[in-house]
DNA sequence: ACCTGAACACCGTTCAAGT
DNA sequence: ACCTGAACACCGTTCAAGT
């Protein structure tokens, strides 16, 4: 379901100036206030000022409204951006390492991710229309890369298989945002144990 | 610790009218606040207009400002106040109920104030030092009710003796947490489950 | 002492004017 | 089509003027 702006024909005006030219604007302005955005929630929280996000991302106010009518709009834009590089993550690390270590380096991202999104718990919780599709967007995306990550370790004889990866999924979530606000350090402490306890009761007890 | 503002003739100043009355303008006007800020954060969040607050209790916003500098200062007392109806509560039930029954009751009349208070939640966990101190204060004020009462119904036989009050207060708050934002009916559900647990166990297996 | 509300600052949101 | 920012509405907060 990507656009597919690339090789249309039909798109090009008579004058010769792409009709994408404006397209790939409007498309800068949003990738560069998603950035901008991700930043400023991330240091000053969901509830910053819409102008510090246009200053930054070197936008009008009207053009956030534009591509992003409500607030939520925004924050839910960039949860899923966030979520997606969480996903994508777990390709290079499981062809840089073997599946346990794998998956324990995955389950610290996610980690790190999460801890970071705490500021957002409160709005995924609150039934606000905008937000209940987050939480369908996040297991839909993330249940499969953990599964995947969680199977190729137990194949490998390298981790237990009594565990379901939504359980754990569930569970690392819940830790992160519980095991207080120290910057992520307490809550990556929390999965280290959780990971040991996976590969304590591996298989393969070589 | 109580103020002991009765029975002080040095309070009365010459002219025969007390002091004390313009002291009880102030608290009838601190106690109107309180009571319409709690039906104003129960009903609109505790996000809503001070202006609507004050309108609600029928005073200047200036009064709200001359007593809680600080919107969070006005919900600390709210929660405290709350805490504390929470806590007396207590001694009612286990008047009126045989100990388990009473511990029972307690517990649900707890995870009332504990949905009640779910908006709350993010702020207490923010690390903001105007809310700091109602960690403690929570603990410090329900934690030897709940233990009284646990006590007792253990010392009756009527619940299992391997349960930390402690544990309990913490477990039964994540429960109505993570409980979904229905309201309140799913927590009131998942805690009775508990409580049945605690009776499952009980020294006393007549 | 305490209360009041006009006044100020700030932020969300819209929309007429630009390109 | 898309972008801009002045303009408007609303809310938090202060403080000079009242009692």
């Amino acid at each position: 379901m990507g656009q597919q702006d690339e090789d249309m024909p039909s798109m090009r005006s008579s004058d010769g100036s792409a009709t994408r030219s404006v397209r790939s604007d409007a498309k800068r302005n949003t990738d560069a206030l998603l950035e901008a955005a991700m930043e400023v929630f991330a240091t000053r929280g969901v509830d910053a000022p819409v102008r510090e996000i246009a200053q930054k991302a070197g936008v009008g106010i009207g053009t956030v409204y534009r591509h992003f009518p409500q607030r939520a709009d925004l924050i839910a834009a960039v949860f899923r951006r966030e979520v997606d590089a969480c996903a994508d993550a777990a390709a290079a690390l499981s062809a840089s390492y073997g599946p346990a270590d794998a998956l324990a380096a995955w389950l610290l991202r996610y980690t790190d991710f999460i801890a970071a999104k705490r500021g957002l718990a409160p709005a995924l919780h609150s039934g606000d229309p905008a937000y209940v599709s987050l939480h369908s967007y996040f297991k839909e995306k993330l249940l499969p890369v953990l599964r995947g990550l969680l199977d190729a370790a137990i194949e490998a004889g390298e981790v237990r298989d009594d565990i379901e990866s939504m359980e754990l999924l569930s569970a690392v979530a819940n830790l992160c945002i519980s095991a207080g606000k120290a910057d992520g350090a307490v809550a990556r402490r929390m999965v280290s144990l959780v990971v040991d306890g996976l590969r304590y009761g591996a298989t393969d007890k070589s």
